[in-house]
DNA sequence: CGACTTTGACCTGCGC
DNA sequence: GCGCAGGTCAAAGTCG
């Protein structure tokens, strides 16, 4: 919502000096999405790769849409100018009309009820029987474990695996009283201190800190690539080229893990994919260990912009926490 | 005194 | 059904 309301307000500074409505033609939707679902799409990967080159010919002909029905799923930024993320968005919107065994997405009811009038929403995940939540890990570089991610922690638990002598915390969100978020904290390995392992798991049922919502943007969007049913490493990549990506099932639990442990992706190896035009990457920084104070910053890429508003716009959003 | 942490007990899902 | 292990509860302790 942050990034769209810059766009929104660089375009419509941008429409006066052309002597044009700014409201005319300039539509950016963004939704994300954390909830669970079975990966069953990535089977049908290339009858939906079929039905996208159909759609993006007819949509061609009839122009841009003024609006449409919130028919996203998981992760989308939209801009209705640019082909490429129309792309994208076609490839939601036809896995849903396919109804790909109905396993993945979420009903027309919810897309109703969760897009709200200035088509900026925040779209809720709908659990489903027989699969648990979709978790979220993020391995960052630190050397406390109370990383600060926006959101305020209470912790409940701690406990030490058979498995692994080193103990997991637990911690749930004490932002509100019935928020249902929880993460696990727990050193990645015995003779590393210098990294911890974050999972987390539910949605916010309550307003995020501008930082929250952007870690919580980012922990999201991974997510929803991982119900799109993206479910290989090299085609989540092509999605979103993290510094580490990998994508596992345990439990039921669908799980992304992002490594941000791992050095900084190279922009020269980003594929050649046109979906690269709006993608994010995540990034981090620890200051100097006597300060105790961890940043984790997720920043978004554009390349090719094709769009005369973005060459103007820092995409980079930065997270930071200080203790 | 309220919020948070600690920690042993309890609950629950899963494999055998 | 049983046992194990992960996850959660809740009372007691700690801290500001």
């Amino acid at each position: 919502m942050h990034v769209s309301n810059v766009i929104r307000q660089q375009h419509e500074a941008s429409m006066k000096l052309d002597g044009n409505n700014g409201h005319e033609d300039l539509d950016v939707d963004i939704s994300l999405r954390l909830g669970r679902s079975e990966q069953k799409i990535s089977k049908k990967e290339e009858e939906v790769k079929k039905i996208i080159a159909e759609n993006i010919s007819i949509e061609k002909k009839k122009g841009s849409e003024k609006k449409r029905s919130a028919s996203g799923l998981g992760f989308r930024i939209q801009n209705f100018e640019d082909p490429n993320t129309m792309k994208l968005d076609y490839l939601f919107r036809e896995v849903k009309n396919k109804d790909v065994e109905n396993t993945c997405l979420s009903s027309r009811k919810d897309f109703k009820t969760a897009r709200n009038e200035d088509h900026h929403e925040v779209l809720e995940g709908h659990e489903q029987p027989g699969l648990k939540k979709t978790r979220v890990c993020v391995k960052a570089p630190c050397d406390d474990p109370s990383i600060n991610d926006g959101c305020q922690w209470r912790k409940y638990g701690q406990k030490t695996a058979k498995t692994n002598p080193l103990p997991r915390s637990y911690y749930r969100c004490s932002m509100s009283s019935n928020c249902p978020v929880r993460k696990q904290v727990q050193r990645c390995g015995e003779d590393d201190t210098s990294a911890y392992m974050t999972t987390y798991e539910g949605n916010h049922d309550h307003p995020l800190p501008i930082e929250a919502t952007h870690m919580a943007a980012g922990t999201s969007a991974a997510a929803s690539l991982l119900q799109t049913g993206s479910s290989s490493s090299s085609s989540l990549s092509h999605f979103f080229p993290f510094h580490h990506f990998s994508v596992s099932t345990t439990n039921s639990h669908p799980t992304v893990t992002l490594d941000l442990t791992q050095p900084n992706y190279d922009p020269n190896q980003l594929p050649n994919y046109p979906l690269s035009s709006s993608s994010l990457s995540f990034s981090s920084s620890a200051r100097p260990s006597s300060s105790k104070s961890h940043t984790l910053s997720f920043s978004g890429l554009k390349s090719q912009a094709p769009f005369n508003t973005y060459s103007n716009l820092s995409h980079k959003t930065r997270l930071s926490g200080q203790q």
